[in-house]
DNA sequence: CCATTAATAGGCG
DNA sequence: CGCCTATTAATGG
């Protein structure tokens, strides 16, 4: 897409955003940068070793999981400047979801090994990655709660208004199919389609495709 | 075009 | 609300 030097791909992760200068070239220094995932590739898979830790640097990826009978079971949706997998940094475990491209997208990392050697240096990259520990505690309590306590309309809702606000802007584009994204709300596509035009017939919505403009209204701040 | 795949509609538990 | 089926729309070759 763009230009791109030694830093810069990792430096993406908006975890990294904190970082003094010195301690993100270094970062640059070990990390595996720019691997190229076609839209419908498999980016990671259960049973990969040296897994790492993955920056989006540009495009989307989806997390999966893989039920028994065989339907897939949408975690998580990531965007560029995402981060995935900053528990492999950790351990030497290896994974066990799918991360699969949505759209043609760029992938940068780091090894553990790598990671860890610069973490005995650097104490700011340990309080980065912490901090970044908690958000993502906070992040997954977060859809947790809403699962349990939200009807399948606020939820949706509640989603269609984090996309607005990260996307910055009341008209968002659906990152996957509404299948997929029925999957990631815990209600089958029948109930998200019916849910879409609830909302759409009550005002706080307008749905072209996977154009959703969210009207402004009282969602709910969970 | 045709053949899949995705999305919606309607009925039912 | 989930599951099933029928119908229609969108998509890809």
């Amino acid at each position: 897409m763009t230009t791109h030097n030694e830093t810069a791909c990792l430096m993406r992760a908006k975890l990294f955003a904190p970082l003094p200068a010195a301690a993100r070239a270094q970062l640059g220094q070990v990390a595996v940068h720019r691997q190229f995932f076609p839209r419908g590739s498999v980016i990671r898979q259960p049973g990969e070793a040296a897994a790492g830790m993955l920056v989006i640097d540009d495009g989307q990826a989806k997390v999966t999981q893989l039920a028994e009978t065989g339907k897939e079971r949408v975690l998580v949706v990531l965007t560029t400047g995402d981060v995935l997998g900053q528990e492999f940094l950790f351990s030497a475990e290896p994974p066990r979801d799918f991360v699969t491209a949505v759209t043609d997208t760029w992938v940068c990392g780091i090894r553990r090994h790598d990671f860890q050697a610069l973490l005995t240096k650097t104490p700011a990259l340990a309080l980065t990655m912490l901090n970044d520990f908690g958000q993502q505690l906070l992040a997954t309590e977060k859809t947790l709660v809403r699962r349990d306590l939200l009807s399948a309309q606020e939820r949706l809702l509640a989603y269609l208004t984090d996309l607005s606000a990260t996307q910055g802007r009341a008209q968002v584009t659906l990152p996957v199919k509404k299948k997929e994204l029925a999957s990631l709300l815990s209600v089958t596509p029948e109930t998200l389609s019916r849910q879409l035009a609830a909302l759409v017939k009550r005002g706080a919505i307008s749905v072209t495709g996977r154009q959703i403009t969210v009207h402004d209204g009282n969602p709910g701040r969970l």
